[in-house]
DNA sequence: GTCTATATACAGATAGAC
DNA sequence: GTCTATCTGTATATAGAC
């Protein structure tokens, strides 16, 4: 039986596919309307504005990371979660290299227009960001911490650009093997992967 | 006396400034009118579509760039060159925070769009990139230029997502700076800065 | 070459019957 | 809660006088 608010999730995980897709700009309701499959004049029960589902799917994006990145707190061993942090990048790399990355693309998109969007995105980044920056703390970096997490969040991003502009998935590839390089090299060791139970790796649906 | 490409040159000059900006897509030609100080129904004397203007302004950058990285290939050192390079897009960090790259904005909006406006701003990454990777080779690096090219191009562009998104012109400039440390490192040398003339700093007009 | 007026299309948003 | 019909604004683009 349909609760009262399928329609509502119907429509944020439409809008979630084609703002990546397309860009927020770019994405009409009516897009959305029909992707969800909800008539147009209904959509306005739900959302007030387009801001308003702006929003609502930034926010399905953070608690979507929020829950990613707690679950990846049970790995043993730091530097393991910053290589599955890495590889889970790789895992959909047809879809980068066609759209980009969807956390990139709206930081890039919404953060020219100011306002909550805006806001909002630069959040989800600031999250990853942290998070990247406590592990570099948990593996005994205090002073270096901040700095480090920033090269491993913008080497990701930078990328996941270049594998969208060229479309080719083989940039991140390459990438992301130097990156775990220059990681095993700094720490002095390799990560303990053997621990990483699949479950962990897969992408959250 | 005003010759007859004279508003032509206008209306691509406010283009760049207003997509740079606002994107692609928000801007429109009634805004690109009004900063040129043309009468919108004017525009179409010189442009037949949006995207006829797109085209224009893409090609712009291009020209930009590709005289500006043939001025750098005067500098003598190709390691000097790599950091002039770098030290440019330092240049405008105010503008960056605000707005993005200009050329990574462009990739990421109509990247995803396909036709010919997304061809053409790869290509503009993609005249970079070449340009890095021939720096590489004159270093002596024959099988590892294409990595290495790829790594720098990329990791600007992520610090630049970053600097935006953050609106935080000190990520770009402790990226930058672990950067140069990373090629000094590398090349196991400093570059010869000492040769390079004031001129070739300078940003051009 | 220039510019006003306007055609056309479609976006976000609302009214109101059901 | 749902959905059709529609309002209103605005974007791209064109027509045609000057």
């Amino acid at each position: 039986m349909p609760r009262k608010t399928d329609k509502r999730i119907r429509l944020i995980e439409a809008a979630k596919v084609l703002i990546h897709q397309q860009g927020f700009n770019l994405t009409t309701l009516a897009d959305i309307a029909q992707e969800a499959d909800v008539p147009l004049g209904n959509v306005y029960y739900y959302f007030k504005t387009k801001e308003a589902i702006g929003i609502a799917v930034i926010e399905k994006w953070a608690s979507e990371w929020t829950e990613r990145l707690a679950k990846w707190e049970d790995i043993a061993d730091p530097l393991a979660r910053l290589f599955v942090l890495i590889r889970h990048g790789l895992d959909n790399l047809e879809m980068v290299a066609r759209f980009g990355c969807p956390i990139g693309g709206l930081c890039q998109e919404l953060g020219k227009q100011g306002g909550p969007l805006a806001d909002l995105a630069a959040k989800l980044l600031h999250d990853v960001l942290q998070w990247t920056e406590a592990q570099f703390r948990a593996l005994g970096f205090e002073e270096k911490a901040a700095e480090y997490g920033l090269t491993i969040t913008s080497t990701i991003q930078g990328m996941f650009l270049l594998t969208h502009t060229f479309k080719d998935p083989k940039i991140s590839e390459k990438q992301a093997k130097g990156l775990e390089d220059w990681l095993v090299k700094m720490i002095g060791r390799k990560p303990e992967m053997a621990a990483v139970k699949v479950e962990e790796l897969a992408y959250a649906d």
